[in-house]
DNA sequence: ATTTATCTTGACCGATTGGTCAGGTCGGGC
DNA sequence: GCCCGACCTGACCAATCGGTCAAGATAAAT
């Protein structure tokens, strides 16, 4: 077996093993949400003795807190895909490629962020008002110019952030459904279609094609 | 006070308790979810001792099912919106409205269908597999004719759809988000706002208008 | 080899949970 | 006026929860 015990030098014991607890958390929150999910269940995924998670995370909230923060990272890291053009077609394309991409590799990661969101945002309060806001705002900015040029034409930049955040994060959140629609989870030509499909309404939408 | 207890006839006791246990069940369900939601809360909520709400529902399960199946049947019914017109503008128009009046008026119901479908929906997987899926298809095949009469694009029916249900949904599930964005709650104008936003950006997406 | 700090774990605890139940109250049919 | 079934509820229980702890195992520093 791959994963048998290897010496493993004691500085990335603690990586490792705080790895495998955070995405056996993520996994478990994200199926249950916080109240739902217990530290047995979490532990029994990761292979661990119970006492042993509360060795690297002092309390199941502290746990949460981490997994919540992991998940807003790698949504952060991603907006950077809008700034790859100046042509709004390609810069918001690539924004909603990105955000489909990671919707497929990061669904946990997702619906957890929605448990979060829907709960009243209790632990990223202050993320949303500072981080997310200002990153909000330039991007309705960069899109008032485009529209300003003549790029698109005159919708709400703000609402179209929000259509791409639900959009995406729908094919995650809701993947269930739309599994159970489709009669079986969706496979590499599905993701593909489903990314074209919702970047040409959305495109067309505002005109930039 | 008008909610002073009235003299109450018998048989209207049970419709009335049930009604009020519900309500506050929904809000407690789509708070905290159901693992997150506790029996005591929801009776505080209600007013009512906790034995009572065992009277009328025997198992908080039976409680959550039937907060979501009320919830499905809301659904349902503002689904037929679509039909009042031939002409896509208006019938897709009328459909996203009243989805967004929905999501306004039932922010509680919108987040508990979340959590359940994140859940993996083990309470109304046969729903989705039943009701939800021949009434997406019956659209799927309404909207195929549109674009064979050459009314709208040829875009994808089904990932439309799936945008709607996102895009209008997002205003209730991610409503903390979007007010703290907004720095406040929506008002009926921010409201008319979102809506007008989503129907502009959908409608032309399509090339209905 | 001994020390030291990190890591591991079974056993345990107080608190809370969903659910039960016996013993009430109360309204309406007779 | 009496009685039956619907309704109400405080007290209680077994199960499970998050979290603790003390004792042991292990790897690096001396």
């Amino acid at each position: 077996m791959s994963d048998a015990k290897t010496p493993a030098k004691r500085s990335e014991i603690r990586q490792a093993n705080e790895a495998l607890i955070l995405q056996a958390a993520e996994k478990v929150f994200a199926e249950a949400g916080f109240g739902g999910a217990t530290m047995q269940v979490i532990a029994d995924l990761a292979g661990l003795p119970k006492a042993n998670l509360h060795y690297y995370f002092a309390t199941k909230e502290d746990l949460y807190r981490r997994v919540v923060r992991n998940i807003f990272e790698i949504w952060l890291k991603a907006a950077e895909a809008m700034d790859v053009s100046d042509d709004p077609a390609l810069g918001i394309g690539a924004y909603i490629e990105a955000k489909m991409a990671l919707s497929r590799a990061h669904p946990d990661g997702s619906k957890v962020w929605g448990f979060e969101v829907m709960h009243g945002a209790p632990v990223i309060q202050d993320y949303l008002e500072t981080t997310l806001r200002s990153w909000t705002e330039d991007r309705i900015a960069r899109i008032e110019a485009w529209i300003a040029e003549g790029k698109i034409k005159p919708i709400s930049p703000r609402h179209l952030l929000y259509m791409i955040w639900a959009t995406t994060q729908h094919y995650a959140d809701f993947g269930h459904q739309t599994a159970t629609l489709n009669g079986g989870a969706y496979g590499d030509a599905e993701w593909q279609e489903a990314t074209e499909a919702v970047k040409s309404i959305l495109l067309r939408g505002i005109g930039a094609i």
